[in-house]
DNA sequence: ATATTAACGCTACATCACGTAGCACATGTT
DNA sequence: AACATGTGCTACGTGATGTAGCGTTAATAT
């Protein structure tokens, strides 16, 4: 994946929110998840710009177009927390997993979950 | 803190490193320090629009303005990280962690690091 | 006391991204 | 052949951001 991920706008992040959970997903049924009475052009724009931006992109079924996403949601946050890194923490994302647990947004429960997830990640890393 | 930070454009976040890193700092400091050639009232607006946004702050000095970060850097990233699981990971930071982790971004030093914290943390919340 | 300088905020403007949609074009169906 | 359906292209309004001109006020020098 490109290693710097554009932007994305509030209805792009719902759209892909939706291809994220339905994918294999149509325009249409997106445009039907979404129930804010978009037109059809407008969620085709948005997913035509979201395939330009190496969000999403399409394969043809008949003459309709079947949108899946490029990365998973996951990967797609890590890079977005890389270029948080960049902007606020000299490019460390050590110091901003830090700044997390420091900030306490974690239960005990999660910072469970993650410190066996370092483990495993240490042992494979050894 | 409020709880939702406003963005921030490119310039707006350079001059935050700047006053991060240098604070207390006057605007015309800002302008030096970003050979960029901009304006004084540009630095200025900038500044004014950072206070607005609750970034910084400033007290008087005689006649000139000093400004101050008024959060540090690793609680904005924390915050920032926490939209973005919001965006990508419904909400869930300790997804966007892990996310990280899978994604190989840390090395064995800095997972060492984190883990500690980690430990630290999850005794403090006993 | 007045002229000058220095620091400030207000206002403005160009640009760009995003939300939104109209419309013409192509293709499959009846 | 006529029609319906799915698509892309083009466009427009709006808000955020970078950029800066300018008038105002307060300290300083004459």
């Amino acid at each position: 994946m490109a290693d710097e991920l554009p932007d994305l706008g509030e209805l792009e992040r719902k759209v892909m929110q939706l291809v994220w959970t339905h994918a294999p997903i149509t325009a249409e049924l997106v445009r039907e998840r979404l129930n804010r009475r978009l037109k059809e052009s407008t969620v085709r724009t948005v997913l035509r710009r979201l395939e330009e931006k190496g969000f999403v992109s399409h394969s043809t079924q008949g003459r309709t177009y079947v949108y899946r996403p490029r990365h998973e949601r996951r990967r797609v946050a890590a890079k977005a927390v890389h270029r948080i890194a960049e902007w606020f923490c000299n490019g460390s994302i050590e110091e901003v997993v830090v700044g997390i647990v420091d900030a306490k947004m974690l239960g005990k429960e999660q910072l469970d979950v993650i410190a066996t997830k370092i483990e495993a990640a240490k042992r494979a890393r050894k």
